[in-house]
DNA sequence: AGTACCACCTGACGGC
DNA sequence: TGCCGTCAGGTGGTAC
């Protein structure tokens, strides 16, 4: 089952790019309802209706299909949410919340079995931003907006890395992997690491990120100096002798390799 | 300000 | 076999 962090939800972007651009839209649907936050029903397709999708952004986990109105269609994907494309009722998804049906019989769905997605309407994706105070995305945050927002704050490491104010679109699998590769323990205290220490992790957000989208989000396809296709407790520590640990660390499960990853504290 | 905990939500899984 | 408790995790709320 996929998690959908930024990586996946930059599939789920370009996926709504090669399907569903430049195609009117006849009509919207929310098969098992309570999916829409501050905007109803009625308001979507006034927005939407006979309408073509002419952009596809993303910030953070958060996919923005843009109509040719200047209205945002704002997708979350909760933790099991994703999107199908399809024509045949028979190929329906079979946890179908949300469905855009186009004027050429094709259908665009947000399959989501647990049911945490959200489906907003935006103006604008700065104003969005702006409202939900998300922090820059990960893949276009600066180094030293990093370093200052980041630096600024106390607490655990973990807990920063996957806090959406401060950088959005890291969640629980990837800051595992990012801490990992910076041989940081997820429990360091901010105010104890070094410059060093940030940097790294600053490079490792980008180097992670990219590599689990040019693997197109298959963990198995990623390099074998990665952790997150052994994030099993007591699985190998890729790289090092050693046993994958798990703690509930910020509130989620952790895995980390303790022989890598020193604590700062 | 940071942390801990809960709720939402369902499917998978392990224990008995 | 089948029931049941627990866990998975993003977001958003509350209490301390």
């Amino acid at each position: 089952m996929v998690m959908p962090e930024l990586p996946e939800v930059e599939m789920f972007r370009r996926y709504a790019v090669s399907t569903s651009l430049h195609k009117r839209i006849k009509e919207i649907e929310a098969p098992r309802g309570s999916i829409l936050i501050d905007a109803t029903m009625s308001e979507l397709r006034e927005a939407l209706l006979d309408r073509e999708i002419i952009s596809a952004g993303r910030h953070g986990k958060y996919l923005f299909l843009g109509t040719s109105n200047n209205k945002y269609l704002t997708l979350h994907f909760g933790m099991t949410g994703s999107l199908r494309y399809f024509k045949l009722p028979e190929s329906a998804p079979s946890h179908d919340r949300f469905r855009i049906s186009f004027v050429d019989g094709y259908h665009l769905s947000l399959n989501d079995p647990r049911l945490l997605g959200r489906v907003r309407l935006a103006d604008s994706v700065e104003r969005f931003v702006a409202r939900h105070h998300l922090g820059p995305d990960a893949l276009s945050i600066t180094y030293e907006d990093f370093r200052r927002t980041v630096g600024e704050r106390r607490g655990m490491v973990k807990a920063a890395l996957m806090n959406q104010k401060i950088v959005a679109g890291i969640g629980n699998l990837y800051s595992d992997e990012i801490l990992f590769q910076s041989r940081i323990h997820p429990k360091s205290q901010i105010g104890k690491l070094t410059e060093q220490d940030m940097y790294e992790m600053y490079q490792c957000i980008r180097s992670v990120l990219s590599a689990s989208i040019d693997c197109r989000t298959n963990f198995a396809c990623l390099p074998d100096s990665f952790l997150l296709p052994h994030r099993r407790k007591g699985a190998e520590c890729p790289g090092i002798e050693g046993r994958v640990a798990a703690e509930k660390i910020a509130g989620r499960t952790s895995y980390f390799c303790p022989r890598v990853q020193k604590l700062r504290s």
